[in-house]
DNA sequence: CGACCCTTTGAGGGCCGTCAAAGGGGGTGG
DNA sequence: CCACCCCCTTTGACGGCCCTCAAAGGGTCG
C-alpha cells in the first residue's frame, strides 16, 4: 500500500481512518451503515481544481476525507476573498441545498479525496436518522464560527495580527487531526496569494509582514511546512486564546 | 390595540403576523402546534440591551419576532466587529448549542420582541419534527451566507463599495418583510458607529463616505429612515446584483 | 535549459485611521 | 417651557498602514 493509497477512503466507512481520531464523535453502527449507503462515490480532485464551481448549483454534498481546500467568492473585477479553509472531516456543499446558485466556489489546495453524497439524500438524513440531521446542523454552525472569526480578523486586526491569527488557527486545526510531525511542523500548502486573499491584504504586503514575523523568530515556513517557533507570542499578537476543541461530528 | 401591542407575538403561533408574509414557508398545523409547545416565553429586550451576552453560554434559542438586532464579537482592547444584522424571522442562539461559551454577543438595536425556546428543545425538534430540524439547518446556512457576504465586503471592497453594499442589502431584507413605506423608506436604527463596526471602518471615515454618497444623491438617511434614491447606481458601486429571494423557513 | 509560478524587495502614493473640535437633536429635569 | 446634557453627526488636519507598480531572485517541471 502506497502513501497515496492511505489518503483514499476505504471501501467500508467502518474502516474510516478519520473515525479513529478522538476529535470526532463516535457513531452507532446503524448510523454508520446509513452513511455508507448515502455515499455514492469517492471522487478525487487534484490541487488547484474546483470541487464546486462558483455560480453553479452544486449537485452534491461532500465530506473532505483527505487534503486541503478552501471556500471563496469573487467580485466581477476579479477580486477574490477566501472565506475559510477546509481540512479533513469538514462538510462541503450545504449552502447549495438552500439556494439556486452556489454562491461560492470550493477549490482544492492539495490533492484531495472526497466522500460524495447524492444531493437528494439530505432530506433522507433528517427524516431517517435524526441524530445525523442534528450533526449536519452542528457542522454548519461550526463552519459559521470559522467565518465569524475570519470576519473579525479581516475587519478589526492589522496585517501582523491577521497573519498571526491565521497561522495559529490553521496549525491548531491541523494538530487536532494528528497532522503535526515530531518537529511541530504541519503541511502548509497555501501560497502567499492564498494568505492574502484570506486576510483581505495585498500579496506584497502579505509577504512583507510574513517575513517580518519570520525574521523575529515567531514562525517558519519552509518547503511547504509550517512550524510555530513562538506560539505564545503569536497568540498575544493575535489576541487569540482558544480553548481546547471539543469533538465534532463526522459524516 | 396600540401600535406597540402589534409588535408583540400573539398568544397563538397560528395568529403570528410573520407567518402571513409570503417570504416565509408555510407550516403544517402539527408543526405549528409543536413550535408553540416549544415556545416557553416571549421576552422583550429594549434597544441597546443584550439578548445574548458575549462570553456567556446562551441558555436559550430565540426567534426574533419584531425589531432589529445584531451579532458581534469584540477583541480584548475593545475593537468590535459586527458580524451581521438580525431582522424579524431570524433565528438566534444556535451557536450556543454547540460550544461551551457563546463566542459572540447579540444586542438589540431597537426595542425587540422574541419567541424563546428552551435550550433542551433543540434535540426534540430534530427527533420529533424532522422537517423542522431540516429548517433549522436551512436557517443556519442562510445566516452563514450573510456572514460570507459580509466577509467579502470587508475584505475586498473599499469604503464607498462597503457602504453601498450595506445599504442595499439591509433595504432589501427589510423590503421582503414588508417594512418599506410608500415613499420607499425603511426604519434605519443603525448609528454610524454601528455601520463602521459592521464594515471594518473607522467612525470618521464612515461618516465622510456616507455623506459623499448622500451628497451625490444615491440615498438619504433622515430621522432614522433610509431611502434609496438611486438603487441602480448603488448596485453598480457595490457590484451586488442579488436575485429575488426565495421563501425561508420560520420557527 | 527555458518557462512559469511563487517569493522577495524597493519606491511612491492613496485610502483610511487617529486626533481634535464644533454642530445638531432629543430627552430629562428644573 | 426652557435649559442643559448627552449622544450622535460632521468637518478639518495630519499621519501611517497598506496598496500599486516594478523588477529581480529562486524552485520546479517539462
Amino acid at each position: 500500500m502506497t502513501a497515496d493509497a492511505a489518503a483514499q477512503p476505504p471501501k467500508a466507512c467502518a474502516d474510516c481512518r478519520l473515525r479513529q481520531l478522538t476529535c470526532f464523535l463516535p457513531t452507532t453502527p446503524a448510523e454508520l451503515a446509513f452513511i455508507q449507503q448515502c455515499r455514492e462515490s469517492t471522487p478525487r480532485v487534484r490541487a488547484g481544481r474546483a470541487i464546486i464551481a462558483e455560480h453553479r448549483a452544486s449537485p452534491r454534498l461532500f465530506t473532505l476525507y483527505s487534503g486541503w481546500a478552501f471556500r471563496y467568492k469573487t467580485l466581477a473585477d476579479g477580486r477574490r476573498q477566501i472565506l475559510n479553509f477546509l481540512l479533513p472531516g469538514d462538510f462541503i456543499g450545504l449552502q447549495g441545498e438552500f439556494t439556486d446558485d452556489a454562491t461560492h466556489g470550493v477549490e482544492a489546495l492539495t490533492h484531495t479525496h472526497l466522500c460524495a453524497f447524492g444531493h437528494d439524500r439530505l432530506w433522507d438524513i433528517f427524516s431517517r436518522q435524526a441524530r445525523l440531521g442534528y450533526n449536519v446542523t452542528w457542522l454548519c454552525a461550526s463552519e459559521e464560527q470559522l467565518v465569524d472569526e475570519n470576519l473579525v480578523t479581516v475587519g478589526r486586526r492589522n496585517a501582523a495580527e491577521r497573519i498571526a491569527m491565521l497561522l495559529i488557527h490553521l496549525w491548531r486545526r491541523a494538530e487536532r487531526l494528528g497532522l503535526v510531525d515530531e518537529q511541530g511542523g504541519v503541511e502548509f500548502p497555501l501560497t502567499q496569494q492564498h494568505i492574502a486573499d484570506a486576510l483581505g491584504l495585498s500579496l506584497v504586503h502579505t509577504n512583507k509582514t510574513l517575513r517580518k514575523l519570520e525574521r523575529v523568530g515567531l514562525h517558519e515556513i519552509k518547503s511547504a511546512r509550517l512550524r510555530l517557533l513562538d506560539p505564545l507570542a503569536l497568540q498575544r499578537i493575535a489576541d487569540y486564546y482558544a480553548k481546547p476543541m471539543r469533538p465534532v461530528p463526522l459524516l
